[in-house]
DNA sequence: AACAATTTCGCAAACGTTTGTTGTAAAAAC
DNA sequence: GTTTTTACAACAAACGTTTGCGAAATTGTT
C-alpha cells in the first residue's frame, strides 16, 4: 500500500536505523490505521525463539496453585512472556499430553508440578535435553539433577511438630498425603524426627479430602488430643470429621496444619498453620526460570521458608 | 534420514492415502525414535488456522473463575484446542494488553470477563469484525449485539429468598455485595421482591469478608433467625462472626448463601446454597463458542439456571 | 508388447516474519 | 568532475509445515 518492500516495513516497525524517519512515520500510521498486529507464529517460526512458558498444574481450581499461577502470570506479563497454563487433572495421561503440548508449542521453558503418583520424569528429562529448562515446583521428583522450588517442606513440618511438642500433647493424629511424593516423605521424616519419643503419633496417608474425613472419623475413636494435617486439602476433610464428631477445638482436640492461609481462617477459632505461600513460590519459580535462561543451569533446590501463623486451635 | 521427501513424511504422518503402508510405518517409527513433535507455529502459519482460544479473566485466584477456567480448559483439551489464559488483574490496561496478545497469537476465539469499571468494548468489536468470535461471561456488557453467558443472577436470589420464606423465618440478616455492581442490584431487587412483607429483612452491603464479619457481629445483637449471603466471600466473613458468637446452625440461626459449592461444604453442617457454578458456566461458554465457530453467530444471552443444594443449615 | 490405469512419491509454492547482503541514489570529499 | 561515503531501501533466504500438481514406477489390460 505504501509502495515499499516488506523488509522496509519490518524494519520501520522496529525502529531500525536504516530506515528514514519519514518512512517510519508513514509505516506506523498505516499500521495503526489497519490495526496491524505482528503474527507471533511467524515470528517464532522465523526467529526460533518463543517467549512462551508452559505451566503444568493438577488444577487451576485449587487454593494453592491458583495463587502460584497468578504470581507466575504476573511476572511473565512484566517480562513480555506469555504463559500457557495446562491442567493435568492429577492424571498422568493428561500430564503427558500437557508436556507434549509444550513441546509442540516450542515453549521456552516449563513450570511443572508432578501428578500425585508420578515418579517418572523421563519426559521432562527429554525436554531438558532439548534445551528447554524445566522448573519443578511443589510436587517435585526425588531426583537431584533437577531444578526445584519448594516450600520449606521439612522446615514447615519441623515447625508444626515443634509446636505440638511444645504444647505437651500426648497423642497425635498426623495426616500426610500420598507417600510416593517426595514432599510427603520429607515432611513426614522431619516431622517424626521432632516428635520422636515425646508423644504417640498415629500416622495416616490420605489422597483426598474424602479419605481424610473417613480416616479421621475412624481415628477419633482413639481419642487423640491433637491433629496435624499436611495440607489444606487434608485439613478440610479432617475438620469435617472433627466438627461432625462435635469436638471442640482446641479443648477436645488441638489442630495445626500447613497451609496457604485462606482455609485455616475460615474456622473458629482460626486454625494455627505453618504458612506456605503459593504466591511467593510463584515469584521464586519465575526468577529461577529467568536465571536458568540466562545461563545458570545448575541443578538446585530452592526453598521458600515457612513461618508459623498462630490461630487459636492449639 | 529415510531418503524420502519432506512432503512424503508429512503425508505419512497424517495417514494420507497416497502413501504406502510400508513408508508410513518407517516414518512413524523414526518419528517416534526422534521424539518428533510437529511445530504448531509452522502449522498455524501454513494453514492459517489456529486451534487456540484466549481467555481473559480478572484473576485465576478466585473461587468462581478458577472453576470456570477449569471447565473451559477441560473442554478445550477434549476438542484439541489450547487455551491461552490471561489475567486482567481487574485493570483495564492489562485487559487491553490481553486482547492485543490474543490478536498477536491469532486466536480462534476469545472468552472474556470485563474488568469492573469497563464499559468500552470497542476492542472486542474489532476482534469480532475480523472474524474472531468473542464470548462474554459473568461480567458482560449491556450492549445487546454480543454473545453472553451468565449465571441466573436474579434467579438464584429468588430461590434463596423463596427458601427462607418457605421455612417461615421471621427476621433475616441479608448481606449483599457492592451496591454499584449490576450483579448486586439484580440479586437484591429480585430477592426483596420475594421476601416482600413475609418477614423482616435487615439489609446490609459489604465489600469484603472483614466487613461482612463486622457487620454480622453487630447485626447479631438484633437476634435474626436467619442469614443470607450473596457470595462466598461474604459468607466466609459472616460465618466467622456467627461462629465467634457461639451460635448453632441452624437452630440459633439458619444460613443460606449463593455459592460455587466449595466453601459451604467446609462447615458443619453443610451450608445450604444456591449453586452458581463456574464450572457449568464454563461448559456453556465453550459449547457456545463452538456453535459460533460452526456458524451460528447470532447475538444472544444464555443463562445458567441455579439450583438449590440443600445442606443442613436451614 | 504396447498402452492405460494406478500407486507412490517429489517439487515447489505458500503462510508472515527477520535479517544478511546487495543495490542505488544523493551527498560529501577530493 | 570524479570518487568515496552515507543513507535508504529492496532482494532473497530461511523458519517448519501443507498441499496442488506432476512424474516415475508399478501393475493391469488387451
Amino acid at each position: 500500500m505504501l509502495g515499499i518492500s516488506i523488509s522496509t516495513v519490518s524494519r520501520a516497525l522496529k525502529d531500525h536505523p536504516d530506515i528514514s524517519d519519514k518512512t517510519k512515520l508513514r509505516v506506523r500510521e498505516l499500521a495503526d490505521a489497519l490495526d496491524y498486529e505482528p503474527n507471533t507464529n511467524a515470528i517464532h517460526l522465523r526467529t526460533s525463539k518463543n517467549n512462551l512458558f508452559g505451566l503444568i498444574v493438577p488444577s487451576v481450581a485449587n487454593f494453592f496453585y491458583d495463587s502460584f499461577i497468578a504470581a507466575v502470570e504476573e511476572e511473565c506479563r512484566k517480562s513480555g512472556y506469555t504463559l500457557l497454563i495446562l491442567q493435568s487433572g492429577d492424571d498422568s495421561r493428561s500430564e503427558q499430553d500437557s508436556v507434549k503440548l509444550c513441546r509442540q508449542n516450542r515453549v521456552a521453558g516449563v513450570f511443572t508440578c508432578l501428578t500425585s503418583g508420578n515418579t517418572n520424569i523421563d519426559l521432562y528429562k527429554k525436554l531438558k535435553n532439548t534445551g528447554v529448562p524445566v522448573i519443578f515446583f511443589d510436587k517435585v521428583p526425588d531426583d537431584n539433577e533437577e531444578i526445584k522450588v519448594c516450600m520449606a517442606d521439612a522446615g514447615s513440618a519441623i515447625i508444626a511438630a515443634g509446636t505440638i511438642v511444645e504444647k505437651n500433647k500426648k497423642k497425635l493424629l498426623a495426616l500426610f498425603g500420598n507417600p510416593g511424593l517426595s514432599i510427603t516423605k520429607k515432611r513426614e521424616k522431619a516431622f517424626l524426627e521432632v516428635t520422636g519419643n515425646n508423644l504417640q503419633v498415629l500416622v495416616h496417608h490420605v489422597d483426598n479430602p474424602e479419605e481424610a474425613k473417613a480416616v479421621t472419623a475412624a481415628a477419633l475413636q482413639q481419642q487423640p488430643d491433637s491433629l496435624f494435617c499436611m495440607s489444606d486439602e487434608i485439613l478440610t476433610g479432617a475438620m469435617k470429621a472433627v466438627l461432625e464428631a462435635g469436638l471442640k477445638v482446641p479443648d477436645d482436640i488441638a489442630v495445626i496444619t500447613i497451609s496457604n492461609g485462606f482455609i485455616p481462617k475460615l474456622y473458629h477459632p482460626d486454625i494455627t498453620y505453618v504458612e506456605t505461600s503459593g504466591y511467593k513460590l510463584g515469584k521464586l519459580a519465575f526468577t529461577t526460570m529467568m536465571e536458568n535462561i540466562a545461563g545458570d543451569q545448575a541443578p538446585k533446590e530452592l526453598i521458600v521458608e515457612s513461618v508459623l501463623v498462630p490461630g487459636g486451635s492449639i
